[in-house]
DNA sequence: CACCAGGCAAGTA
DNA sequence: TACTTGCATGGT
């Protein structure tokens, strides 16, 4: 079995209450439909947030953000339109992929598609070419509702560097970690995800070695 | 100017 | 299997 730190498994949730009254609530992905979240989950791979709004914005301005016109619509015109978003080219195909899989597989119904078992569809989303595990966990958590994980580098840099998990973990093992330590609530990995996310935009950069003013600077090793 | 951003897949040895 | 490279715009 793979083993962890014990003291990490016990101080999980002492970290997200940290984090918690630290930065306060996230409200993440908030107001929006299923579908907004989905293709905002692929248009972001790699990107910062406010490239994917105006992506965003601008396929809402063509009145393009409907299953039925990007299950329809050309490719290439798409990548035009999501074009502040970068990689447009290969972020148009990925979407085509998840429209075609959607309309085959489930008519093009987001709600059925959310009546299957998580890991059901979590693999069905790893099937599609362009759709890795942050992606599919982030459409499974944010757009459906499933009580998924959702790890991305910064997970990995923040808790590696405050040695509560190995340096060497992979995508899965992080994943495992949190949903074995935590109890399954969409609700929590909602917000410990956004938490994260925001910790390390804001105290855990990629370059800085220190934690700074970070909020679990006081799990910084002697 | 360099560096980074809520990844992923394809190519190489 | 284990690295490396390509994909691309926009902000700091």
């Amino acid at each position: 079995m793979n083993s962890m730190p014990s003291v990490a498994r016990s101080q999980l949730l002492a970290i997200y209450e940290r984090l918690h009254s630290f930065l306060g609530p996230s409200d993440w992905w908030p107001g929006e439909t299923s579908l907004e979240v989905i293709v905002g989950a692929i248009l972001t791979q790699n990107t910062s947030w406010r490239n994917v709004e105006q992506a965003l914005a601008r396929l809402k301005e063509e009145g393009a953000l409907s299953v039925e016109r990007l299950t329809r619509m050309g490719e290439e015109q798409l990548a035009e339109w999501i074009r502040p978003a970068g990689y447009y080219r290969i972020k148009a195909r990925r979407l085509k992929n998840f429209f075609r899989f959607l309309q085959e597989d489930y008519h093009g119904q987001i709600g059925a598609l959310g009546e299957q078992p998580l890991e059901k569809v979590r693999d069905q989303l790893l099937g599609i070419r362009g759709v890795g595990p942050e992606t599919a966990d982030s459409i499974l958590l944010y757009a459906l509702g499933k009580p998924t994980f959702v790890v991305d580098t910064y997970t990995h840099r923040i808790f590696s560097r405050h040695l509560l998990v190995p340096e060497e973990s992979d995508y899965e093992g992080l994943r495992s970690f949190f949903m074995e330590a935590l109890p399954g609530e969409v609700p929590l990995f909602n917000e410990f995800h956004a938490l994260i996310v925001r910790t390390g935009k804001t105290y855990c950069k990629k370059k800085a070695p220190l934690c700074g003013d970070c909020p679990l600077r006081d799990l910084e090793p002697a």
